[in-house]
DNA sequence: TGAAATAATGACAGCGCTGTCATTGGTTGT
DNA sequence: ACAACCAATGACAGCGCTGTCATTATTTCA
């Protein structure tokens, strides 16, 4: 009964090694390996000779070898918060994801869902799990210092996306975040509004004090007064956005436009409304912010600021894997641009509501 | 200026190998390896010894070196196409990762642009690059035959999500549309509705196909006639629902209610119905899929059909990683469940206005 | 032109595991 | 008590690459 067949006479053909690579090219390994990891010191044409080999072969290095061999892994963990509202992430992921493959890197994912008591142990156990090189964390875990310690002690670098504080020789993006703030504001007030209510974001999220500053100052500009009572919190889900509408609409006079410091929490905003039964730009003016779908897909579609969140998140996890490569990076020097999209939740304030 | 200290003394402490586990427990690698990877023929006794080396060690198995000397990479690849509205595939995706962690596998990501040309070099790259042992192709991908083939030829075993079409021994899972689409649609008849809309998704999709029929049945078992221009095609995005409602609300006797196929398009029917004046659930009731964000977040909220995406993508994720350890596994033998999430977007029908 | 310096290349030892196969220990049946 | 068996364990050769260091071309400069 015995099989005829040779057992070497394997159908599935071997994937080519680097030892095929440099037969082919007539050089040794090693050189193959300088060629594949841009090293200098391989002279032109030898260079060529084997990235003609390469390509003849359609030869692509294992990566498993390769972390096995030498001292870094390739591998970059994107740690951030399980989000309701998953476009921003989307986005911060499809940059990340873009950059990783630009730079032959592999992007991991650990979802966090807080709070976590057991926080710092899960991201331990990615970070070694997983062998990172780097980590990319996206608001708000730029700011949590446990993770940063943690990171630190496992000389671990990271990349942080709009993060609150600062950490010196960071490596970090922002936006132009309170200039928006700011820009959506005047835009009320140049429409006619000069009640202004204003519902702040999640405070652990450096955005929250950014646009609301933003704001402050567009009033200061047009010399309204700040009242605190238009100032409400929020934590950036929809449901504190409607309970801080519900509030803002509660006062014997409320405002006639409200600043939320993001669509969900506008949504939540309009939703209060509408339960109300009041009319929106008609009775009320709604703006958010980061432009995602749910501001284009409410009614009234919502007057947002959109951030380029994928470019950011991009060239951010592509300057944290040249620092990984060993090149010397200079911090990103400017922040990002946002702009104002406007849609249908604002419109004109007849004069006659002037302030209270 | 020699430095004193001997060289290796590293301040950075390496990693625990297979070899400090040997030597703690008394064995040799080869029997540690056995245990870690849930082999037989280890004695119990034996096994409790290594166990315990393992954990006074904290000892985690080099992932790089296990691919490498193997021939399993442990990593399972999810190949989704981008959407808008990501709040399904951030379902998926974690679904998938959770079955991951607990198979000790590795997920890695490729998201896809539609249309796309290179769409089979882009799949192969992916899977021969980042050494794929299994694939999940969430709907609609699970129906692309050139991908079908591809994994095939390349021998790579595939879990699909609501696939539309048949293959076999398959890997995939369903959950009960039909019958979803049936109670929504029933539910709608209870409420006195009798000139239904219905709002049908991307052919491409299973689902559309599931959640039509469903409807169809519904109209059937209350006695209802099929009007042909109460169905309309749309593409699961917002714009494909307005587009259709413009139509439906454009009839001469428009319906009453609408079935759309998702809360996107269910979106877009309201904000139509908005853009006319139209009040709702007053005017016209609508029932949506997916109950995805936005459908808690526009106004009013929507009536929707919740389905156990989590639940099913790890399912059938962990059903792909226990084949690929080489279990002998059996077909999902039932669909998962859904059920109706009734909200205010639906609404009793007063008697008078009945049939045309 | 030759020695010294530098650039280019190669040889080879691991990295930490798993697969294969050999060996040992223990059990069963007679 | 001994062969015949099977369970339990171990020895060892890779897997495909990179780091280190040795070696060989090539250039530079006196």
């Amino acid at each position: 009964m015995k099989n005829s067949v040779p057992p070497k006479a394997q159908s599935k053909l071997k994937a080519p090694t680097i030892f095929d690579v440099a037969k082919l090219a007539g050089v040794s390994i090693k050189t193959v390996s300088r060629v594949i990891n841009l090293e200098s010191n391989v002279r032109a044409s030898t260079r060529e000779r084997v990235e003609e080999a390469v390509e003849a072969l359609d030869y692509r290095p294992n990566a498993a070898a390769r972390v096995l061999s030498g001292k870094r892994f390739y591998v970059i963990g994107l740690i951030y918060e399980n989000p309701n509202e998953f476009s921003y992430m989307q986005k911060v992921l499809n940059g990340a994801l873009k950059a990783c493959e630009a730079g032959g890197y592999t992007l991991l994912l650990l979802p966090l869902t807080l709070p976590n008591p057991d926080l710092i142990d899960d991201v331990q156990r990615f970070v070694s799990q997983s062998r990172l090189d780097g980590v990319v964390l996206p608001a708000p875990l730029g700011d949590f210092s446990e993770i940063q310690r943690l990171l630190n002690e496992l000389n671990i670098p990271y990349a942080r996306i709009t993060p609150k504080t600062e950490a010196g020789d960071d490596l970090s993006v922002q936006c132009h975040d309170e200039q928006a703030s700011f820009d959506v504001t005047q835009f009320l007030i140049e429409q006619g509004h000069r009640r202004l209510g204003c519902i702040k974001g999640d405070p652990i999220h450096g955005a929250t004090e950014h646009r609301y500053r933003g704001y402050i100052r567009a009033l200061q500009a047009a010399g309204i007064g700040l009242h605190s009572e238009f100032v409400r919190d929020g934590m950036f889900s929809f449901e504190s956005g409607k309970t801080a509408a519900r509030a803002l609409l509660d006062l014997r006079e409320p405002p006639t436009a409200i600043v939320a410091s993001n669509d969900d929490m506008a949504a939540g905003t309009i939703f209060e409304a509408r339960e109300r039964g009041l009319s929106i730009p008609g009775d009320l003016s709604v703006v958010g912010f980061d432009d995602t779908p749910i501001a284009s897909h409410i009614w009234p579609p919502l007057t947002t600021v959109r951030q380029p969140i994928v470019e950011m998140a991009e060239a951010i996890t592509s300057l944290l894997i040249r620092r990984l490569k060993g090149e010397q990076v200079e911090p990103l020097d400017q922040p990002f641009a946002c702009h104002v999209v406007t849609r249908a939740s604002t419109g004109i304030r007849a004069a006659e509501d002037d302030l209270a």
